[in-house]
Formats: C-alpha cells, structure tokens, sequence
DNA sequence: CAGCATCCTATCCGATACTG
DNA sequence: CAGTATCGGATAGGATGCTG
C-alpha cells in the first residue's frame, strides 16, 4: 500500500503481512477462536496451570462437553494449547497453555479483569440506554 | 474501592463482584460484545478516531449494514461507544468511543497486533496438526 | 474419564428492499 | 447518508446416547 513515506505512527498497521481488518486475512480465525465465547474463558482457564477435560469443563461454567471439545481442538491447531494424553485406564488427558498461547491468555486476562473491574459503570450505562428508549 | 484486606496481588481476582467465569455473571456478555467477530474489529477501527457510519462500514472489511448497525447498538448500550447524530440533511452521525471504549480498545489492539505479528507460527501450527491426521 | 456421533433448535448473518 | 425490516441459509450450540 505505502512502503515508503510512511511514518513510525502509520507503520504500525501500515505494512503488517497480516491485517485483521481485511476481510480473508486468516488473522480473524485466530482472534476468533482466541476471542469467542468459549475461547477466552477456555484459554484463561488454563493460564493458572494445566487442567484435565472434566476439570475445565468445570471452570469453564456452563460449557457443553461437546463445545469444550470443539474448542480445544481450534486451540490446538493453532499451537495456543497443548494435549497430554497418557495411554492409561481410566483414561488421563492433560490441556495446557504452549508459550504462544501463555501470551494470548494473559492478554485476554488483561482484558477480562479489566472488564470485570468496570461492569458497573457498564450496567449503569445499559440501564440509562433502555430507560431513554422504553419512554 | 478497596475496602478488603486481601494483597495487591490477590485483589484482582480473588474477590471481585464479578467473576466471568461463573454462567450467569453479565460481564460476559460484556466480553462477548467487545471481543466478538465484529465488536472488536469496531472498537480497534473507532481507536484511530471518530467515524461516520459508511467510513466504519469501509475500515471493518467485510461487515454487513445490519451487523455493523446490530454492533454499534450492542456496543452503545454498554457504554463502550458514543453515538453523535447530526440533525442535518443529508444525515450526519458519527460514532466515537467513550473513555471507557478507549481502554477496552486499548487492550484489545493489543491482542489484535500481537496475534496479527505471530501469524506464521500459528499457521505452521496449522499445518503440523492437519498434516499429523490425514495419514 | 475422555471423548465422538446425531438430532434439533436458536441465533447469526448476509442479501435484498425500503424509509427519512 | 444512515439506517430499518424481512427473509432464508449457515452455523452455533444444547441434549442425548454410545465407545474405549
């Protein structure tokens, strides 16, 4: 687009290879998986340590099984979690967090204690919005 | 707002009002709002500066009239966005975030950035896990 | 315990058409 | 320009039943 005469202040999302405000940038999948609703929680779960299937599906408050699943399987493909099965019966199967999913969680940590810090100014401001509506 | 005796450390989390991870806490809506496919793409477009609504429609590539609209009111609401409408012809509204909005957005480009710059190793992931089940 | 397969519903979301 | 309204297909996601 503008490799040449862009400021420090531009390059920053100027030149990057990847782009999450183009539409098939593959970026959005990750942030995605990453962000979506059963992700954060699942990668934030694990951040204080590795967990078994059961174990964060309990955590993780009111996943299904099935979603946990699905989840885990994303996280995994894209090198964010890690899958420790031991051949054993009953069977032992350990999740937990790979270097580069450590950064994305802490990240996403950042953000949901930030949010869960402010929810009362965002409960007010809901309660002003619906009130100037259902006049 | 630190009425307790618990440590810098443990405050954050230990003994919040609102806990994300438990199924019926509201900030989790909170979090789906900003962190979800468009709400976070909005928040990290509206970071560089105010906009109308056609322009945000350009920068967030992809985003439907209805999903953008749907995204804003969702965002309005909870107080992450300000919306300033102009009673001119023809309509004039734009869409800036509230300081509250700016942090959130903060944070979230934060992410945005670190997951757009660590793309490669994501994909070579990818590319691991599939080759490793196709046998 | 750690899951996969199936069914079914709710919602997401894009496309299209219309309004002030 | 800045939206709203409606339709229909795609997908998310819960419930249930089964397997190693």
């Amino acid at each position: 687009m503008d490799q040449s005469t862009a400021s420090p202040e531009e390059r920053q999302d100027a030149d990057l290879p990847f782009d999450v405000f183009s539409k098939r940038c593959p970026s959005r999948g990750l942030l995605e998986h990453a962000t979506g609703r059963w992700g954060s929680l699942t990668l934030g779960a694990l951040y204080e340590g590795s967990l078994r299937f059961n174990a964060l599906r309990r955590r993780v408050d009111g996943v299904s099984e099935k979603m946990l699943s699905q989840t885990l399987h994303a996280l995994e493909r894209d090198g964010l979690v890690h899958r420790e099965a031991q051949l054993v019966n009953p069977p032992r199967v350990d999740y937990e967090l790979t270097p580069l999913g450590r950064e994305v969680a802490e990240r996403l940590l950042g953000l949901i204690h930030f949010v869960e810090g402010r929810m009362s100014e965002v409960l007010a401001a809901r309660e002003r919005y619906d009130a100037a509506r259902e006049v």
